[in-house]
RNA sequence: GGCGCGUUGGAGAAGUGGCUUAACUCACCAGCCUUUCACGCUGGCAUUCAUGGGUUCGAAUCCCGUACGCGUCACCA
């Protein structure tokens, strides 16, 4: 059997899109599984909509999610160049071909008069179709719309009363009529192909022998199959890939939220848990099991377990595997993961971001996280509610702050262990202890009764903070500090 | 509207005629552990597989209809 060679063919009118990003993460894993080539194209053919960042940003979420491809832009290869703009006079002589043989033919009516028609055949409850008018034009009505100035369009002569197949790896046998086509467009009057076209066309001469792609294009592929069979190439093998969907269960999409590789980068997820949780979505392995590098997928991968029907994305399951990768990172891969996310008070000093970073690891699911625990340690002493006014209104708690801010200030450094061992001492002094001892220090340095290791809090906290707080926790209870 | 695809708990899903009194994971709930929380651990969460028929000794698994959802019918890809 010959080498598997696969595609990934976006067009570069926005940033990679988490679907996408699926649709390209199976690719490469069945590729790299078999050994095969994974190419990378840029489907550009929408001049209007096609920019040169959305190429870099498809290129460099590719780069960042680990999928790599062998071939295809910036890395070159057989069968170059790898942008459809760049392909032009392929397409050209591929069309002309088919225009000689009878096979497609030049079509010179308006986009009004198309439009006219559509809506005529639309009020009469038909499927809007091209009738064909151009098909059997003769030489001199040519030559006329050709002197008129008209430029044309080339269409595809759809072969009527075939059953088309596709045998289809995810979903089966799939028929279609061809009568349910009407002439498609080939190449556009300037000279453009249209999508369908340019597939074929490179597909075929790029040697691409296994197509996985999203869904949506499952009722393109029978005029996709049409072109194959006029042209008289052989087919490659489809794969249609059931769509990611947004909690409302329509395709994902804006709306939604985060729809691009590139948000979900920039909220500081890490590229490892996205990968195992797109693969999770129209996927499942053998095993029972949540966890896989790429090298295990790449290992488990086969279309015959994708899914046929769609996925609804869980931004909580993402978050959960996020937080897996994320607590098995090293202190430094997490002291450089929030960074970004602080302001410079705080990653100025090298120590104190590291215990930040040790403090905070296995609480945080992603690294924006971080933003919401600085309350804890910065700024203003939070509002008590109810429950935390509470459990400062018991007896032992001016007694306990009061021996517990004087013994700790005394100390020249406050490090987690000082203020552990302070903590400890003033309990067994006072003979208060568990939740009765930690609960009210908590509350009155963080205003919280939840969070991370209050001792290496206080100490991230420092001296100053930490007095202010205490001086205002003192404050809402009306007692006089003494320390 | 035509055509096509899909429908297992809130979400991802396993399951392809008897071994399923329907795995596993997230979320949720309860409890345990813990000098709080979190982490972790334990248990709970679909008598039922959209729905109605049919085939069969036996169906989530096969067939037909219905409903619902989505996709597609562009000189966009």
């Amino acid at each position: 059997m010959s080498k598997i060679r696969v595609r990934f063919a976006p067009s570069p009118t926005g940033p990679l899109h988490i679907g996408g990003a699926r649709s390209a993460l199976f690719n490469y894993l069945l590729a790299a599984k078999a050994g095969g080539d994974f190419i990378l194209r840029m489907e550009d053919t929408d001049r209007e909509r096609s920019t040169p960042e959305s190429e870099e940003n498809i290129k460099d979420s590719l780069r960042w999610l680990g999928i790599q491809w062998n071939e295809g832009i910036d890395v070159g290869g057989p069968y170059a160049p790898y942008r459809q703009m760049e392909r032009l006079d392929t397409y050209q002589k591929v069309a002309e071909q088919l225009i000689a043989e009878g096979k497609a033919y030049y079509c010179y009516c308006s986009e009004a008069e198309i439009e006219e028609e559509r809506q005529a055949q639309l009020a009469k409850g038909e499927t809007p179709r091209y009738s064909g008018r151009c098909r059997h034009l003769t030489a001199e009505e040519r030559a006329e719309k050709e002197a008129q100035g008209i430029k044309p369009v080339v269409r595809f002569a759809v072969p009527p009363g075939q059953d088309i197949v596709i045998e289809d790896q995810v979903r089966g046998r799939v028929v279609f009529q061809s009568d349910g086509e009407g002439d498609f467009i080939l190449m556009k009057s300037d000279g453009i192909p249209t999508y369908h076209f340019a597939v074929v066309v490179d597909d075929h001469l790029m040697q691409i022998t296994h197509i996985v792609r999203a869904e949506e294009h499952l009722s393109n592929t029978p005029r996709q199959l049409l072109l194959y069979e006029a042209l008289g190439w052989e087919k490659p093998v489809f794969a249609h890939v059931s769509l990611i969907l947004g909690k409302d269960r329509s395709k994902m999409s804006k709306r939604h939220g985060s729809v691009s590789v590139t948000n979900y980068r920039d909220q500081g997820y890490l590229p490892q848990a996205l990968v195992n949780f797109l693969a999770l979505l129209g996927w499942a392995p053998e095993e029972k099991k949540e966890l896989f590098t790429m090298e295990e997928l790449i290992a488990e991968f086969s279309l015959s377990r994708v899914s046929k029907s769609p996925a609804v994305f869980d931004l909580d399951k993402l978050k959960w595997l996020n937080g897996q990768y994320l607590h098995q990172l090293d202190l430094d891969q997490v002291v450089a993961g929030i960074t970004p996310y602080l302001d410079d008070s705080m990653t100025q000093n090298t120590a104190s971001l590291q215990l930040l970073a040790a403090t905070l690891q296995n609480h945080l699911l992603c690294f924006s996280d971080v933003k919401e625990f600085m309350p804890l340690i910065q700024g203003e002493l939070p509002q008590w509610d109810a429950e935390c006014a509470a459990i400062m209104q018991k007896e032992q708690v001016p007694g306990l702050l009061c021996l517990f801010a004087k013994s700790l200030f005394a100390l020249p450094e406050m490090t987690p262990e000082e203020v552990k061992k302070t903590l400890k001492a003033c309990g067994k002094e006072l003979g208060v202890k568990g939740a009765d001892l930690f609960m009210p220090v908590r509350i009155a340095a963080t205003g919280m009764q939840h969070g991370p290791d209050i001792d290496k809090l206080i100490a991230l906290m420092g001296k100053n903070v930490l007095d202010q707080r205490l001086t205002e926790s003192f404050a809402r209870l009306q007692i006089i500090k003494s320390w």
